[in-house]
DNA sequence: ACATAACCATACTCACCAGTATGGTTGCTT
DNA sequence: AAGCAACCATACTGGTGAGTATGGTTATGT
């Protein structure tokens, strides 16, 4: 991993814990070993490490997605993994979700950060509607009104993570698989119990 | 109105314009032809006015909402009137959903601003609870799990909030009767056209 | 008349932190 | 070996904005 990847991947680490104020650029670069003079060489400020550790964010996801769904073949069962582990790392885990809030609010002022979630958000609901749109091909699931229907699950998703804000219990570990459940029969898919 | 109450106010709307960082004690108080001495005389700090914009913010809701349902007189319709007018003020509106989201973020590390918003979301729930089971007892809505309808009814009206962040035309005006329906049939009440 | 408190303005302090200036070191190229 | 570029550390600047110190003014009660 180059240096640059370092510092981003160490920002985004920190900032999903303290949030993007609380870490100044003096901690980014000590949680390396480095200095300022080092992270001001691979980024010219800090909107450029918060951008970086976004796309970090952003690149993990879809890597984690795509290997969630290697592993299984029926397009189904992809679904039912990719919700899953969906919910388990953008509502279960706290420090995703932090990250992801304060990215959010820092959308409402910098249209810059705006703009490059809602690409992210649009590559996410592509990637559901590409495996919903196989699995009804497949005979597999029975769905009418596909889009607007992924659009609820993912409207749902969003609407969970804020109400996690400020009601922990609501997304809780011990709540995990009611969620998912939840989220899948949006899309017309019953939720299994785990063996 | 007080002095105390014009400053709270004032915050809130500068708060909901710019958000809670780029605003300074000194543009509080000057937005009121005053000086940070006269504030920090009714507040002892930032944050203790930050908590008294929020307090304004609760009680304006209620206000309006009572405001809303005493014109009409059949629950179904003080629902529909409310649900409509919530959607207007909290969706439409980008100056309240600025300040709600800028709230919400600051609850990721504020703890007592979390447990004000928490209340005030405890709040409007029981309020909707109460609007729905009179409109059930008096047999004029048909609603099995009213709870539960009534919380997936307000997650999706805050996945609207949350998504209307970085996809602005979400919750544009000319979507406002779209999305009040929808949250209607959420409750099993049918939206009918305005005249 | 006087005391006291409520209210407000002016002018400051002080900490924090993004960003910069500068010079050193390593390693690669020709 | 000479020169250049990548990389990094140290030490600084400078703006900003929260909070304070202090003194003045008005109103109210006795």
């Amino acid at each position: 991993m180059t240096r640059s990847a370092e510092f981003a991947m160490a920002a985004f680490q920190l900032f999903s814990q303290r949030g993007l104020d609380a870490v100044t650029m003096d901690d980014i670069a000590a949680s390396q070993q480095a200095t300022k003079g080092s992270l001001y060489w691979h980024y010219k400020s800090k909107d450029d490490i918060i951008e970086a550790a976004c796309t970090h964010y952003y690149k993990l996801w879809h890597k984690e997605a795509q290997r969630g769904i290697a592993r299984v073949h029926d397009p189904v069962g992809k679904l039912r993994h990719i919700i899953r582990s969906s919910v388990h790392s953008c509502l279960i885990d706290e420090h995703n979700r932090i990250f992801t809030m304060e990215i959010l609010a820092r959308s409402l002022h910098d249209e810059s950060t705006r703009k490059g979630w809602r690409g992210f958000f649009d590559s996410v609901r592509a990637f559901y509607l590409a495996l919903v749109e196989t699995a009804v091909e497949d005979g597999a699931l029975e769905l009418d009104e596909i889009e607007s229907a992924v659009d609820a699950m993912l409207s749902a998703m969003e609407g969970y993570k804020l109400r996690a804000v400020f009601e922990p219990d609501l997304c809780s570990r011990s709540q995990e698989q009611v969620i998912a459940n939840q989220l899948l029969g949006l899309l017309n898919i019953e939720g299994q119990q785990a063996s």
